[in-house]
DNA sequence: AACTTCGACAACCGCACGTCT
DNA sequence: AAGACGTGCGGTTGTCGAAGT
């Protein structure tokens, strides 16, 4: 134990900061000084060149310094203060859909920093596992005014910005909860011409994405993100639930242009690991989507007629109209979760998509009693897990 | 009162990547 | 082509006040 004098002096010495390096650059806390001095700087010559800073202005920090100093601390428009519920939503929604992706988190959180989100998420992550939480669920349920924001979206005149709390399905819900008329063509012209994603600054509504012929992913191109299924099963709210499956290891996608070719048994290695229940009242039910994210695949047999106790190659037909078809384009936007029971190869095509949904809501599409208890089991279940991202 | 734990925040470090020379 | 340099990102550690024991 340190006496008081000695733990003084050592405190003096922590707030004047340490100093490192051959031109002896401070380290530690920030002084009013170096900032105001940071700033001038940053007033004059502008931002970048941080290296610069140092040998131009005498503060002695390194660039790398400078810059952190000014993206978490002295830049305008930043944010302060404890993120708000939306915020602190929305951060969930975004690590389920990313992973630890905190400066993209951040692009899509106004006045925040990456360094402030992952903060908050490293707090919030040790104290839910601290108290054996799930990463993921909130407390309070999501989506819950869907239909009031819907009618905003409708209702405006302009395309409006839409987060990652507005997935393709959870939109298409909302749409049908509002609207539940059985043709969907509209649905997918109110989506096109209101809504625009915003993220890696590509903007889907420009290249009408649930129509064209290449459906753009919402993410770069490199660098495919798997969400967890919790995600999909808390964000698609009570209306709609879906799973979306494919391999349980990354899957090097050849290229998403590729491929236009009709895709044949071989194509494919499909081991189906789960029963296949009354579908009558589905939706959508599952199968491959073709390479173009267009529709699904529909050349294969259903399991009770394919697989007979085999590995036979092929894929899962479900009831197909022309919901399913428009469902799955909005799918083609969502990024994969992963059954790790499961395991599908896709060796051609773009990726592999196995869906069910279910709408309650409307008319047209109620389920029935004895379809409730048809369940993938995917609300929360343990038998989900996120994957790392495709590469 | 002393100590520990916790949470929020700040800052550093290593690495990867792109650009420039 | 290769190395230097600048920049950004994510992991990790440090700091400090509040709350708990």
């Amino acid at each position: 134990m340190a006496p008081d004098g000695l733990k003084d002096s050592w405190k003096s010495v922590r707030s004047i900061g340490a100093w490192s390096g051959r031109h002896m650059l401070k380290k530690g806390p920030w002084t009013a000084a170096e900032d105001a001095i940071l700033k001038e700087y940053v007033k004059k010559h502008g931002e970048g060149n941080w290296n610069a800073v140092q040998r131009n202005s005498g503060l002695m920090r390194c660039g790398k310094s400078c810059r952190l100093r000014w993206a978490n601390h002295l830049r305008p428009n930043l944010k302060k203060g404890a993120f708000s519920s939306e915020e602190e939503r929305l951060i969930v929604e975004l690590h389920a859909m990313l992973g630890n992706k905190w400066a993209r988190m951040a692009a899509q959180l106004p006045g925040r920093t990456d360094n402030e989100i992952k903060n908050y998420w490293n707090t919030r992550l040790k104290r839910r596992q601290r108290a054996g939480l799930s990463i993921y669920h909130q407390e309070q349920q999501i989506n819950s005014n869907s239909s009031t924001s819907l009618q905003a979206l409708l209702s405006s005149s302009h395309p409006i910005n839409v987060s990652y709390n507005n997935t393709p399905l959870s939109l298409f819900a909302m749409l049908k909860s509002s609207n539940p008329q059985p043709s969907t063509s509209s649905y997918l012209s109110n989506i096109n011409n209101h809504l625009k994603f915003f993220s890696d600054n590509r903007d889907l509504s420009l290249n009408s994405p649930f129509s064209s012929s290449l459906t753009p992913l919402p993410f770069s191109s490199n660098s495919l993100p798997m969400p967890s299924l919790e995600y999909n099963a808390l964000n698609f709210g009570p209306n709609i639930s879906t799973s979306i499956i494919t391999s349980t290891q990354p899957v090097e996608f050849p290229s998403i242009q590729q491929s236009e070719t009709t895709p044949s048994s071989s194509d494919y290695e499909v081991e189906p690991q789960f029963s296949r229940g009354d579908n009558s009242d589905l939706l959508g039910d599952f199968g491959l989507m073709d390479k173009l994210g267009q529709k699904p695949v529909s050349n294969f047999t259903t399991p009770e007629n394919n697989y007979q106790g085999t590995e036979k190659k092929g894929c899962v037909e479900g009831i197909m109209n022309p919901v399913d078809d428009d469902l799955f384009s909005l799918l083609d936007n969502f990024p994969l979760a992963v059954k790790p029971c499961s395991r599908l190869v896709p060796r051609k095509w773009q990726y592999i998509v196995r869906c069910r949904c279910r709408c309650n809501v409307g008319t047209e599409y109620r389920p029935t009693e004895s379809t409730a208890n048809v369940d993938w089991n995917i609300n929360g279940s343990s038998c989900w897990y996120t994957m790392p991202s495709i590469y």
